[in-house]
DNA sequence: CGGCGGTCCTGTCAGC
DNA sequence: TGCTGACAGGACCGCC
């Protein structure tokens, strides 16, 4: 489920309903995920109040107001759930489960355990192991096709998966790069080096782009989600080729050409989606 | 350092 | 209906 638009809602969804608020009781149903939980996570957290919600890449640092922060990764199947009041509902999955002052709950539900959480000094988080190596955020002005452009240089891997890569920039996933790609008219398996300053120059709003509009949608769809477990409206999003295969892309049903609709492929052991006449 | 493949896990869905 | 295999929005680690 997340890529930054998720992750960056799913914070949204917390501060909006959270902020301010101590932590009364934590429970914890699992030593591990991805990696071991901190020891004692619940008498470090219990009492405490979160101040500020934020994200990098795709983690979130929850901000408690003792001086350390929460650093959290879904995964691939994570997702945090909230409750105004506990009804006492425990999913199988809901590995770490925040009860707050209010009565409000939230729940940390992870069925791959591809996620993982961890305390942090705030203000060090950058030198979490984790986030240590992390490239650029495309939301930002920074991120330019220059930049892009600097840190692909030499690269040979392919464009799409340079694009999976967290060092070159962050944030984006499987879905985002190959409609970022789509949307820039770019192959997604060109030698990431050699992809030309003009294409460059059409990625990288194609990046913000895609993840601007996903941002929206899953700010309108995924907020419902976060706050009560109901339906994904995320599915409900139209992409222009993830998942399409065989259809026919947007373009060119737009320019009336017929071609072989959307074409898949394996790249890094993931699938790739993208249409053979109009990126190249 | 770059690139690649293996690996961690459960759930779902298509096909037989 | 089972059963099986493929695949899923991520990213670390070890090896070359």
């Amino acid at each position: 489920m997340p890529e930054l638009p998720e992750v960056e809602t799913t914070g949204r969804g917390i501060a909006a309903k959270l902020l301010n608020l101590r932590i009364t009781k934590l429970e914890q149903h699992r030593r591990d995920l991805r990696f071991a939980l901190p020891k004692n996570l619940a008498s470090k957290l219990e009492g405490r109040k979160l101040v500020a919600v934020e994200r990098r890449a795709k983690y979130l640092l929850l901000r408690l107001d003792d001086g350390y922060s929460l650093l959290l990764h879904l995964g691939m199947s994570g997702r945090m759930v909230i409750a105004d009041a506990d009804d006492g509902t425990r999913g199988k999955h809901d590995h770490v489960v925040f009860v707050f002052e209010n009565g409000a709950v939230m729940r940390f539900n992870d069925a791959r355990r591809f996620g993982m959480l961890d305390l942090v000094k705030t203000g060090e988080e950058h030198k979490h192991k984790l986030l240590a190596h992390i490239g650029p955020e495309p939301l930002d002005k920074a991120f330019t096709a220059k930049v892009l452009q600097e840190r692909l240089a030499g690269r040979k891997t392919a464009i799409k998966l340079a694009l999976l890569d967290q060092t070159v920039v962050a944030g984006i996933g499987n879905i985002y790069a190959c409609e970022a790609l789509y949307d820039a008219g770019i192959n997604p398996n060109k030698e990431a080096g050699k992809v030309s300053a003009d294409k460059l120059a059409l990625l990288v709003p194609a990046i913000k782009k895609v993840l601007k509009a996903a941002l929206k949608d899953g700010g309108s769809s995924l907020r419902d989600y976060v706050q009560t477990s109901g339906e994904l409206g995320y599915f409900q999003t139209r992409f222009a080729v993830y998942d399409r295969e065989g259809q026919p892309c947007p373009k060119c049903r737009a320019a009336k050409i017929t071609c072989t609709g959307v074409l898949r492929f394996t790249q890094g052991g993931r699938s790739t989606f993208w249409c053979a006449a109009q990126q190249f």
